[in-house]
DNA sequence: TGACCGTATCCGGTTTTCCGGATATGTTTT
DNA sequence: AAAACATATCCGGAAAACCGGATACGGTCA
């Protein structure tokens, strides 16, 4: 899929809009995350927050699950090569960034009064799901 | 430089443009180029090549030094910790490109009728300056 | 010094990207 | 079934990127 040079080039151009970055980093940190959610934290219109997504699925960066109503996103389990190879990078050097600190912190604020399941699962009820999990800095 | 997401949208973005890219396989490959020899293999318009080293040399990828008219470019020797990390994944995945297979072949055939010195260094005479070098892939 | 050469920049026009409101589709809830 | 919600897509218009010829600025050579 990436072996062609126009492909590597398409791949990164993926990663060079700031909307992109911020929800890659999200999800990298947090897990898993539904449209809403995101687009409170990121405080963008929802259309954006959608087609940014589309834009990082299609390039395989992230895939969608859905349930009920709501479409849970997170990083794509199978990545390709190139993408293993580059996802440290995105960890090391995105997760530090002031504003992916700021969103996460905004993320971790918002999730007891969630719109959708309230957290990473498909727990229904309210039982305070914010498990601090793990941000190993 | 690198620690705001914005730059980080910025320097992959510098990454996103496929003549970019054909020229940091080259110079990775063949350590030093001048600008001349870059449109030949590239066969582009010199003003489109120019314009694109510019684009590269001001994201910290690749420097100038200038011999006489020439200007010989090749990668930057103090690379930002992120592109340190960037790197590697262009070598991998980048010179294994046919379209940069391609470009290598057809630098190496013009290698010697060179317009600038034939090749690496400084050598003014014609007395076959092309080393193979150090191409430690 | 004057005629070339190598390179960078300028300029206009074209193509691509991006944005966000509006709309369409499907889901849940009442 | 109707209302409310979640999400994806559509649709103009604005902003940015790209291209390549033309030009400007040296440097070289005769």
């Amino acid at each position: 899929m990436f072996s062609r040079m126009e492909n590597l080039a398409l791949l990164f151009q993926s990663l060079d809009d700031q909307t992109r970055l911020r929800l890659l980093a999200l999800l990298i940190e947090a897990g898993e995350l539904c449209v809403c959610d995101l687009v409170a934290v990121l405080k963008l219109p929802q259309s954006t927050v959608s087609r940014q997504l589309g834009i990082l699925k299609s390039a395989g960066w992230v895939q969608g699950r859905r349930v009920g109503a709501w479409n849970h996103y997170s990083i794509a389990t199978s990545l390709e090569p190139v993408q293993q190879f580059l996802m440290p990078v995105l960890r090391n050097f995105l997760l530090v960034t002031e504003t992916a600190r700021e969103d996460l912190v905004r993320l971790r604020q918002r999730r007891d009064p969630a719109c959708c399941s309230g957290g990473v699962a498909s727990k229904k009820t309210d039982t305070a799901g914010r498990a601090p999990g793990e941000e190993q800095s």
